[in-house]
DNA sequence: TGAATATATGAACAAGTATTCATATGTATA
DNA sequence: TATACATATGAATACTTGTTCATATATTCA
């Protein structure tokens, strides 16, 4: 039965089905869970972390953000991109100046929960 | 001046050196920041979001998780690894069985911020 | 208009990672 | 003890991603 695709399923056989079933039922719809995954993934980052750390203190533009992390105005730049996508930062101009600030409040709250765990 | 270290960073000029200042007062330590990444990591992924929302509803065997998510026995085990070392999971053996639960209370109300983010 | 400068962006590269495959480990049971 | 089976794990691979480099865009000011 080599070639069985459920070999390394564990014989293809469910041991509490019931359980299963249960668990089904209470598990958010695929998309939710995918668009979850995608917000973690924009936080699992050092240099994002730090960008969003700064700007709960203040709003920032590109150049200090540089400065403050020791980073290239390039890199900034591209993680900035990434944290306005997943509208995590909102943007001003003035002149050749931008300034970026939160936008959303719930991100403060995350990163507490987050250090709970942490520092358990 | 091409060998100018700084050229990429705004010219070496701080434009705003007071909200550097203000802004590094209030950052948390390196260290924190880094593991507050690395946790958020480990939920950047969607099986990992998945076998964690099953868990919320009741422990499960790595075979069940398997079947659940329609995923390899080896696969899920992988998962598993990642999210005990994160201490997110605990799990007790009954014979051949292992069985995961959670090992953590503020996963559910950090997942909960996160879709408030995304349901915005 | 031309020089300076703040920011954005495409391409390339290096480093990290999720899954698969093969196999090992440990436990129960015939 | 031999077999079955639930789980774990090392190696390999395909894919993703963060940074750098070079350059483009946009705005100010002389």
């Amino acid at each position: 039965m080599a070639n069985n695709p459920l070999m390394d399923r564990c014989e293809s056989t469910i041991i509490h089905e019931d359980i299963i079933n249960e668990v089904k039922a209470h598990m958010p719809k695929e998309e939710s869970l995918y668009d979850l995954a995608e917000l973690f993934k924009v936080f699992g980052d050092t240099t994002r972390i730090k960008i969003l750390y700064a700007l709960f203190a203040s709003e920032m533009c590109v150049c200090d953000m540089a400065a403050l992390l020791n980073m290239t105005q390039s890199a900034i730049s591209h993680q900035l991109r990434v944290l306005k996508q997943a509208r995590l930062v909102k943007f001003r101009k003035d002149g050749k100046v931008v300034y970026y600030s939160l936008d959303d409040h719930h991100i403060q709250q995350i990163f507490n929960q987050g250090l709970n765990h942490i520092n358990e």
